[in-house]
DNA sequence: CCTCGACCTTCCCCGGGGGAGAGGGTGCAC
DNA sequence: GTGCACCCTCTCCCCCGGGGAAGGTCGAGG
């Protein structure tokens, strides 16, 4: 069975420096089918033609890429596709990179100490009347729905009489996903596309504002949290954010300015 | 059950966006000990204080540093300790920055053709008296152990009669560790340390040169393994690189040039 | 023919959770 | 008193990309 380019499995492992258990798992995963495979032994027979695709595989891999995308990649038949899709990836890379550096300095930031204060008010607001766009949202998603969906809102509403906010569910976070609703307010009823009219009602609540990009926002909410309980008050949610300063008004993160307000209620 | 500051583990995932099934997790890990447990009950009580330690935790986790070591972060005393465990973990994110770079980096030239022929050559080589460094060696320590052991071997022979090299065995790839040697050829025997002398057997080599960093190397070895089989040859381990021009010589890695022999036998 | 290595399949394990469901206790409002 | 939200424990199963082991079969060489 050595016929000139046709390797056993072993000879390919060594060859492409892959496990011989994982190139079965590629098999079974329908990645990379050996050229061959012999009906009466299932050996597996490659051939040196396979290499480049194994090696492709393989930095995929070192990528993180799942399997599933993988095959996708590599089942795509033309090279713009094909590039199309990594494109994808290594976009998906760049914002977990994004989300690592916050991680970082957020981190610093909680093990440095920081004593400065916050400021927490307790506010009556009143039943407002907004434009809104609502729909159930799983965690991760929330972002790029967020921004779908303002735009949308945007687009729809004339003249807005105040800043963006939302309503997130408490279920968003403890659960991964739960009711979210992007508003602005509105003189006069808005129903366009996804957009709704709306009345907020009227609540109590505990206000703080969360100076800065969104990644220490639970900081924010911890601190918020704190003052809360310490009032012998109790939260309940779903938590409203006003979005004072925002990425629409400034590409600089610092100067983002992001009002939470937990709706209370007093205990015992 | 109200009293001040206390909290049930369902306000607590309110405030720090934890899951509840998350605390839990982090409990029964001893991570995060609730402030009290209702020995009757069960019920896990927590603390405002203790959000921000959970804060760090998520950072932490976000950072996916594994529970254990969160645990051991947590547990250090004092700051300084404690900003060790973080800066190690630190300069691991940063390792695999770059391991994530390469990988981009070479997946794009195995994307775009690049049909530079690899020049092979069949060399027959005598035994050889080197110093060497041997040890059984897993993958993912192979460069920092080589780091030290060819440290020691430059340090204890003073006249080199050619450049740096190393044995590989086939079972480093395909099972994640095997036998590896660093060595140097010398006129003397040398004898300090980790340091043996050692006779390289007499064998027959296809060569080729990798030129650049090592990221790529496999593509090399698959470019080489190809020729070797369209010789109606075949490899047998363990391979040897010799480091014409690498890091010690210089820092761009573009220039070095690394010759990877196989040692090859005839089939049929 | 026998042995040995290479290959085959199948099953369990890892980590850090998510999800579901059973079976029961707790605390608060109506 | 009753409902209901919340909490408890416990048990299984799932995700992913492998690693490892068990036990069987194949092929080549002596």
């Amino acid at each position: 069975m050595h016929s000139a380019g046709v390797l056993t499995i072993g000879e390919f492992a060594r060859l492409t420096h892959l496990s011989v258990r994982t190139l079965r798992r590629y098999h079974d995963a329908g990645l990379l089918e050996p050229a061959r495979v012999d009906p009466a032994s299932g050996y597996r027979y490659y051939t040196v033609e396979q290499i480049p695709t194994a090696q492709v595989i393989h930095r995929l891999r070192e990528l993180d890429v799942p399997l599933a995308d993988v095959r996708r990649i590599l089942d795509s038949p033309d090279p713009q596709a094909r590039g199309r899709l990594v494109a994808e990836h290594l976009r998906r890379l760049e914002a977990e990179l994004d989300r690592t550096r916050a991680a970082v300095a957020s981190l610093r930031r909680l093990l440095d100490p920081a004593p400065a204060a916050l400021d927490v008010e307790l506010r009556r607001v009143p039943a407002t009347e907004v434009a809104a766009v609502a729909a159930e949202v799983a965690l991760t998603d929330v972002l790029s729905w967020y921004a779908g969906a303002v735009a949308e809102l945007d687009a729809a509403v004339p003249e807005p009489t105040g800043p963006p906010g939302g309503l997130y569910d408490d279920a968003l976070f403890t659960a991964g996903r739960g009711h979210v609703v992007v508003h602005r307010p509105t003189a006069e009823p808005v129903r366009a596309g996804r957009v709704r009219p709306m009345t907020l009602p009227a609540v109590e609540l505990a206000v703080a504002t969360h100076v800065g990009a969104h990644d220490d926002i639970d900081v924010t909410y911890g601190e918020l949290g704190t003052w809360v309980v310490g009032q012998t008050l109790a939260v309940a949610g779903p938590v409203r954010e006003t979005y004072l300063v925002g990425p629409r008004d400034t590409p600089d993160p610092a100067a983002w300015r992001t009002e939470i307000g937990w709706p209370v209620f007093r205990v015992g």
